[in-house]
DNA sequence: CCCAGTGTACAACGTTCGTTTTACATGTGG
DNA sequence: CCACATGTAAAACGAACGTTGTACACTGGG
């Protein structure tokens, strides 16, 4: 079969997701995939190979869903995305938070996946405001991030609160 | 000894907290509490009861520290905790994500932190502003939960962005 | 036609999992 | 001084862990 890794990755992000990483065997895994442990093991490597191919493919998905150039635009994309996929906080941070961050594959996706989301928050607050403010950019980051953790308890109303809080921040700040 | 039970459930923190739950077998939390397997079990039941009163533990001394009246003494509350404790993410976000919420001993302390937490942003807004505002409550919740998630990644400086947010947009709405 | 590639099933590796058992030491209070 | 609560050590339980080995079935292209 042709996209068998693809589909090893994505039935295990699915799998991650809801049940954490730690927590889930490589038997659920190769069951969740349709495939044997033999293949498995030969498409990811290890455990840890996957884990980090599942982050690795849902952070190409993530940028590609936020490329966005206003704050309106960011807020509304993360809604998409929980509706989407549901809100179970940042896969990312969990992962690490797993881990204990020892685990150097896995730390080396969820340090770019960090680097690349301050820059998106860089890129909107410059090109909101017409110019770059670091200061801005980061409580842009901590709304978005917030956002993300309290989307699990508070639903999608964090959301929202985080976007108005956004957008009245940069007014302010013009 | 006296204080058994508490020094298994404060060292099982501090273990939990570095490694992660499910990645955390019973064997390193009794070394780490100087304690028999059996005495472990005889005091805590399970490893589910044991997360439990983690939480529970860790719940009681969170709110005695966070015994705040205004957005300046929130954060500095956090500042004081990050510096103390160390930024590994929210205890309560990682619980909760670990078992998928499928556990309802630890679900139902993570609930009742959730619960508490935004009855003190409220609390905040309130006697910062003098009344009631649901809205400001709740971005300041998504700010405080953006803070502690971020400053595993941001360092201290998301905690500052994210008090300074809250204060402009408090200022804002006076 | 056959070879290489890609998949399968299945058992087993040694380890660690969470949990329980058995047997024994200690010190404190009635 | 006995009883009891509370601790210890060490071994074992069955199950699940991540991983590897062996052996076999299908497929497409030269």
């Amino acid at each position: 079969m042709a996209g068998t890794r693809a589909e090893i990755v994505s039935s295990a992000e699915r799998v991650f997701d809801r049940h954490g990483f730690a927590g889930t065997g490589m038997d659920r895994l190769c069951e969740a995939a349709s495939v044997s442990t033999r293949t498995l093991y030969k498409h990811v490597g290890s455990k840890t190979g996957l884990m980090a191919a599942v982050l690795e493919s849902r952070m190409s998905r993530f940028f590609e869903r936020f490329d966005v150039h206003s704050i309106e635009e960011l807020f509304e994309a993360l809604e998409t995305w929980v509706a989407a996929e549901g809100a179970r906080g940042c896969l990312f941070l969990r992962a690490q938070g797993e881990t204990g961050g020892l685990t150097p594959e896995v730390s080396a996706v969820v340090a770019e996946y960090h680097r690349r989301l301050l820059e998106l928050a860089r890129r909107v607050i410059a090109e909101e405001t017409g110019r770059p403010d670091e200061v801005l950019a980061e409580q842009l980051l901590v709304l978005f991030e917030g956002a993300t953790s309290a989307a699990p308890y508070l639903g999608a109303g964090a959301i929202s609160s985080a976007r108005s809080a956004a957008v009245n921040l940069t007014r302010q700040a013009r």
